[in-house]
Formats: structure tokens, C-alpha cells, sequence
DNA sequence: GGATGTGAATGCATTCACAGCA
DNA sequence: TGCTGTGAATGCATTCACATCC
């Protein structure tokens, strides 16, 4: 199936399908059915299937699907298969917390470099990193190979900084900043709002609770 | 028209406005459109309209909507007119950057206390919040009128912690840890898993080119 | 004229239900 | 029997297009 015909969602779903096939291959689980898979992240084994089929033929009627045989074929199609490097632009709090963070070498990302505005900041080490200016970004996207970023720079920076980052070459960028940003249609911008997801909190129990709503007068 | 019959989707983008108008207001917009405020996000004018439509009757026909009335009211039906206090478990290094950040308390978010399980943190402060142990979680929920909690602690202990948050009577959870939790109906949960949305970056990144297949044989 | 609010029409995603295979 | 893969049916969400109002 082409993969223009994939359903968004499905293709979000992927991710979890994987990650909790990490969690049973963990606890040495070798097989899965899309019932048991499902169960464990709230969906229907239906829509296991469906999803997964969009991608190909990976399950064993009868059996169920292989968990190490699955988890390679996800890994492929998310394109994690082999490792991404990855820049940070802002050196804030929030950066340098990144920075630092052992999830993204285990998922197949490496932070190569990280820079900052601030010349306060420039020089600074946290590990192997050392936090650069923005004059040298370009260079560093070429010589690293460099194709993703993660912002995390104050909202007023976030536009110019993801000016930036497109004019050097970058292709997708995971944006931590409260802005919708503005990027040409083949850049891809993944978005991730602390407050926004706090704040569809404060929706949900806000609400009255389903079927009992309370009386009003 | 009853919130049970509002698709999710516009409760997100209900977010998107919000912060929108918010940027609209700070630079001195009194009134907007549908189009204009659809243009700003990447959405349709009808789906602007249809989204705020489920909610009431906020527009002014031939005007468009007032900025700071639709801030209000959007405010109010997010439940963030008022301030939430909010709890944090697992002062890592992705705890401590959340335990500085401005945008919660911006927002309508002040986190009001700090667990971890490690002796060797509690006690340590940070600016006005102090390191606290895992015992005193319930009776700081009660003590503060906590309602909500953000969870940033190792994938292994995700899941008793967040039995322990429900335990205390918190009602909603925005979890960074990369697993799914199981909690009962009632309570909500909103997760970021940051490698997780490198991932879907690099799906992306990953794909040919729409309209434009690569020749394969 | 210029905008909203909204039924009706369309398009997309999920679920059903079953043929087919181990 | 147990489970996958998949067309067909259903259910949601978005878009259209227009009556309505300032």
C-alpha cells in the first residue's frame, strides 16, 4: 500500500505498537496477537491489524505475530532502523534537560550538537556537548549530516530560529517553543506544548462527568 | 450542544486558538475572522467556525470574533479562568527543567509541590520548591487542593507511581515516562514521549516524496 | 459587503465479520 | 481451533454552501 494512503493516526499508533513491543521482547515475550497488543495500549485488535497491514503481510495466522520480527520491520518503516543525528538550538533549561536525556540514543537519536544565542552560554560543556553559536549551524548541519532539530528557544526567537534552520538544510524540526510556526510544505514540524497538554487536562476535568450531567437552574 | 458530542480533535485545536488570540491580543488585534485565525494555524475557515460553533455563539457576523472576548471565553471552557495547582513526581533532569519553567504558570498552572522517591534529592530546593518525599504525596493532595499531576520518572517506575498518584486522589496525569499507564476511567491522561515524536519525525523523513515515487526494480 | 452559524454532503478512520491459512 | 488480513459497513470529522445578520 502506498503510503499516502496510510491514515495519519495509524501512522502515530506505529510508535506505540513498537514501544510495547519493546516492553514484551524486555520481558521475553516472543510472540503477540493483535488481541493482546491492543489490550495492553487500549486499542481494538481490529485496528492492530488494520494498522499494521497498511505497512504489509507481518503476522503468522494461528500464531499471532513475532515479536523481535515485528519490532525490526516497525524500526524499518519509522526509519529507525539505523541512527539519525540530531541538533538542539536554545540551551535553556528545557535544552539542556534534553540534552541529557538517555531516551533518544536508546529510540536511535544522537544529539551531535547544540547551540545557543546567548554568549554567555557558548562554551559552556554539559558532557560531550558543548553548547556553539549560531554562526556556525550551517557548517555543522553539512558536516554532520545533520536532517533534524529540536527547538527549545524562548516563543519571540522560535520563527527566526526556524528560518534559520530550514536555510541550512534541516528537513524536520521537533519544536518545544508556544508558536505555530510558518515552514515551507517539505519540512516537517512535529509540536510539543507543556501548558497546551496541562491545559487539555484542565478540560477534560473541567467537564461533568459523562451521563450524569448536573442540574442547572 | 453537549460537550459529549464534541469531536477530540477540536478540543485540541481549541488550544491552538486560544494561544493564537493570545499572540493576536499581545500585538493589539481587537477583532479576527475565521479565515484569518484558520490562515495563522494551517486550518480551513469552516472548521474555525464549526469548532467554536460547538461551544455557543461567540462571532459578530460581519465582524469576526473580539479578540479578548474569545481569550475569555475559550479561558473558561478550558477550565484555565482559574489557577490550577499542580504536583510533580520525579525531579530528573527533565523534572527539574519543568520545576523552572515559566509557560505553566502562564498558562494558569502553578506547580505547588515536588516528590521523588531518591533520599539523596529530598530536601534540595529550587527556588521556591523543595524536594519532598513520596509519603508526603497524599497529604499534600489533600492539603493543596492538587487535582493534577506530571509524572517524569523512569519508564519501570511509571506505573506505581501512577497507582500511587490515583491512590492520593489525583485526577488527571500528564505522563512523560515511555510507557502506557493503566489508570481507571475516570482519570485522564495525557502523555508526551519525546523520542517517540523524533520518531514520527523520522517516519516522515523517511518517506518518497508525494506525487513523486522513486523507480524500484 | 462581509462575516458568522449550520444543515447537508463528502471524505476519512474504525469496526465488523468472515474467508483463508497454520 | 486460533489468528491474520481485508472488503464492506458503519461511524466520525471536515468541508461545502447558503440563510442570516450587522
Amino acid at each position: 500500500m502506498k503510503a499516502e494512503e496510510v491514515p495519519n493516526p495509524a501512522v502515530y499508533r506505529l510508535s506505540f505498537y513498537l514501544r510495547q513491543l519493546e516492553l514484551f521482547d524486555h520481558i521475553g515475550r516472543h510472540t503477540i496477537s493483535s488481541k493482546q497488543l491492543g489490550e495492553a495500549l487500549g486499542y481494538t485488535d481490529a485496528q492492530v491489524r488494520k494498522d499494521l497491514a497498511y505497512f504489509g503481510q507481518f503476522g503468522h495466522p494461528g500464531i499471532g505475530y513475532r515479536v523481535d520480527e515485528l519490532i525490526s520491520r516497525l524500526k524499518k518503516i519509522l526509519g529507525t532502523d539505523k541512527i539519525w543525528n540530531v541538533l538542539l538550538v536554545g540551551a535553556g533549561n528545557l535544552g539542556r534537560a534534553l540534552m541529557t536525556y538517555r531516551g533518544f540514543l536508546r529510540k536511535g537519536f544522537k544529539l551531535a550538537a547544540v547551540f545557543d544565542a546567548d554568549p554567555a552560554k557558548i562554551g559552556r560543556e554539559f558532557g560531550e556537548l558543548k553548547i556553539r553559536p549560531m554562526e556556525e549551524l550551517a557548517a555543522a548541519v553539512s558536516q554532520l549530516h545533520i536532517r533534524m532539530a529540536m527547538l527549545t528557544v524562548p516563543q519571540d526567537a522560535a520563527q527566526t530560529v526556524a528560518d534559520k534552520l530550514v536555510a541550512a538544510g534541516i528537513r524536520g524540526i521537533l519544536n518545544f517553543a508556544a508558536v505555530s510556526l510558518n515552514t515551507p510544505d517539505d519540512i516537517f514540524v512535529q509540536s510539543v506544548d507543556l501548558a497546551l497538554q496541562l491545559e487539555q487536562l484542565s478540560f477534560r476535568m473541567s467537564m461533568p462527568p459523562t451521563g450524569n450531567p448536573p442540574a442547572v437552574g
